[in-house]
DNA sequence: TATTAAATAGTAACAATTATCACTATAATT
DNA sequence: AATTATAGTGATAATTGTTACTATTTAATA
C-alpha cells in the first residue's frame, strides 16, 4: 500500500482552491500558484488534483467547455455555467435527493449519484450587451 | 451565406447514430462507418457531427469520461452512465421542468436549460461481479 | 456539360491531460 | 543523528480528443 506523503505544494493547491470561490480550471490554479512557487510544474498540479479527488477532498467538474473545472466544496450542490463567458459558480439549491429514485425506476442499473449542470447567461453578461 | 450541400457521409453519419441505441464517441461511430465508407476520414465524422449539432438535429453529451458521446434523439430527457464500463444509456425519465424555476430563484444570471447525468453501475456489470 | 461553391480525405496542428524519469524531500528505521 | 526507503517533484515527452488546413472531389445549378 502506499502511503501518503506530506508536500507542500499539495498543501497549497488546496489552500489556494479552497481560496477562491470561482471553480478554476488545472491551468488556471497552475498561473495563480506560480506566485507563491514560481517552479511549481503543472504535471504536479494536475497529479495532486487528481489525486484529491479520490481522496474524496475536492471535486471535478465537467461541465462541457473543454477543461475540467475543480471545486474545493465537496458537498452536494449544483452548479451554473454562463454559456457566454464560461464561467462556472455555484448554485445553492439543496440537493434533490429523490430524484435519484425517481429516475431509479426507469434506469436499466443501480444509481447511487446524480450531477446537474443549469445554464445561461451571468448577470455580468446579461449587462455587458 | 453558406447553402447546405447534399453529402452521403453526413446522411450516413445521421443514420448511423440514429440506429443505435447507444451513445457513441466520434471515434465509436467513424469506426462503425467505415464499415460502409472505408475511405470516411475522422475529420468528416467530427466535422458533420458538431454541424448536425448546431442544426439541432442531433445532441452532444459531456459526461465526464474524456471522450464526448452523441445521441441522436434531441427530445429532452436525461442519461445514465456506469461507472464500471462507461456505457451511456437513455433515462426514459420526463423533463423536470420545474428544476429551472427552482434553480432560476438562487442563480446570479438567467437560466434556460439544463443537463442531469446519473451515475451507477448497469445491470451488467453488477452482473459480472 | 461547365461553373461554382461546399464537402471530402488525408494530414498537420492543437489543447488538455497523463506518463516517464532522474532527482529531491519526507518519513521510517536504525 | 545517520541511514534507508519511498513518495513527490520539475521537466519534458507522449497520448488523447478534437479542430484546422489544403488539394481534390462532388453536388447543385445555370
Amino acid at each position: 500500500m502506499k502511503t501518503l506523503k506530506y508536500s507542500r505544494q499539495r498543501e497549497s493547491i488546496k489552500a489556494c482552491l479552497m481560496a477562491r470561490k470561482d471553480h478554476p480550471t488545472a491551468d488556471a490554479l497552475y498561473t495563480s500558484i506560480r506566485e507563491e512557487y514560481p517552479n511549481i510544474s503543472l504535471g504536479t498540479v494536475y497529479r495532486n488534483l487528481n489525486l484529491l479527488v479520490e481522496l474524496g477532498e475536492i471535486q471535478k467538474l465537467t461541465c462541457g467547455d473543454g477543461a475540467d473545472h475543480f471545486d474545493a466544496d465537496t458537498s452536494p450542490h449544483y452548479h451554473f455555467v454562463c454559456n457566454q463567458c464560461g464561467q462556472v459558480s455555484d448554485l445553492p439549491l439543496d440537493p434533490i435527493d429523490d430524484i435519484n429514485d425517481l429516475a431509479q425506476k426507469h434506469a436499466e442499473g443501480s444509481i447511487d449519484s446524480h450531477k446537474i449542470f443549469f445554464y445561461g447567461t451571468c448577470n455580468n453578461c446579461s449587462k455587458n450587451n
